[in-house]
DNA sequence: GCTTTGTTGATTATTTTGGTCAACAAAGCA
DNA sequence: TGCTTTGTTGACCAAAATAATCAACAAAGC
């Protein structure tokens, strides 16, 4: 049940995209250096994005990449979607007529279940959300003075 | 985000070993029949439950494995881990200690939340609600007299 | 001791993963 | 115009995981 690097990768590149938001073009040898990802990979990575019209790009100097939708509007869903394919367990989830005793199957109405269950949490996540975590988790990490325990120590 | 085949035909084995509780010894060879699983293969997935004291297995002429606990105590998250270790989409999500930065790190948070909505369903799920959900569903394909609708066109 | 069953470890073919590389296309600037 | 900078595309490849298979072995029962 494992994710693979794609959707990882993927998802982080989407992050760092919507941290840029307003920003107008972001590069994506920045995004790679940034988040860690092999340049060449996440040109690939990108791709399916720009198909499906999330995000927009341009060639030349001064080129980049940005959303084309608020981040508000990009759920957690549609983004492993697009990297991953379906998220359902086993396939016949996906396509009950490829699979004719899916009917009697019990085993496949439980990974129909834990599709279910992920999806949710996929669902209800968008990319602003994990914007407004990440704010919240960097202003937690740079220390309140009033604060006891100093949290500066999360940075080292 | 797939199961391998060694879950899903583990999980198949199991049940039909919870369907046949009570009933003695069950030969790999009559599950690797009925569910499909070719036998050489069977015997890898049945190892790490007799090793784990979930299963029973004895050699030997009208031998046989069966399960050693009520189908009511085995529930599928355990199942699963047995046969394919942790649910969690990325391993950061397992072990916070071996990433550094997994306290700044926002996705990872996500991938957290959508282990535990699979754990939720797999932990809540024994083996003794599919086959109760197994002979619910048969009842139902065996076609009922009084409904309008005859049910055995399932079982084309 | 012979047969029937499960156990174990080695081996293998195929597929998926995780990239890399090179040729190309468009945009901007001298 | 031609050069540089960026993204695009498709071909390619190595490594790892998957999904088995096979053979030698061990125990149990007749």
């Amino acid at each position: 049940m494992r994710l693979s690097t794609k959707g990882r990768y993927g998802t982080r590149a989407l992050l760092d995209l919507a941290l840029h938001w307003g920003e107008g073009l972001v590069q994506l040898k920045d995004i790679a250096r940034r988040q860690e990802i092999p340049l060449p990979y996440l040109e690939h990575l990108i791709t399916p994005f720009v198909a499906a019209g999330i995000i927009k790009s341009t060639r030349g100097p001064q080129g980049g990449v940005s959303l084309l939708k608020h981040p508000q509007e990009i759920r957690l869903s549609e983004v492993i979607q697009l990297l991953e394919g379906s998220i359902a367990p086993v396939e016949c989830v996906n396509n009950p007529k490829s699979y004719p005793r899916s009917n009697l199957c019990v085993t496949r109405d439980i990974w129909s279940e834990v599709k279910k269950a992920i999806d949710g949490v996929l669902e209800s996540t968008t990319l602003q959300d994990l914007v407004e975590r990440q704010t919240r988790k960097e202003a937690t990490a740079r220390c309140k003075v009033r604060e006891v325990v100093c949290q500066l120590r999360l940075t080292k």
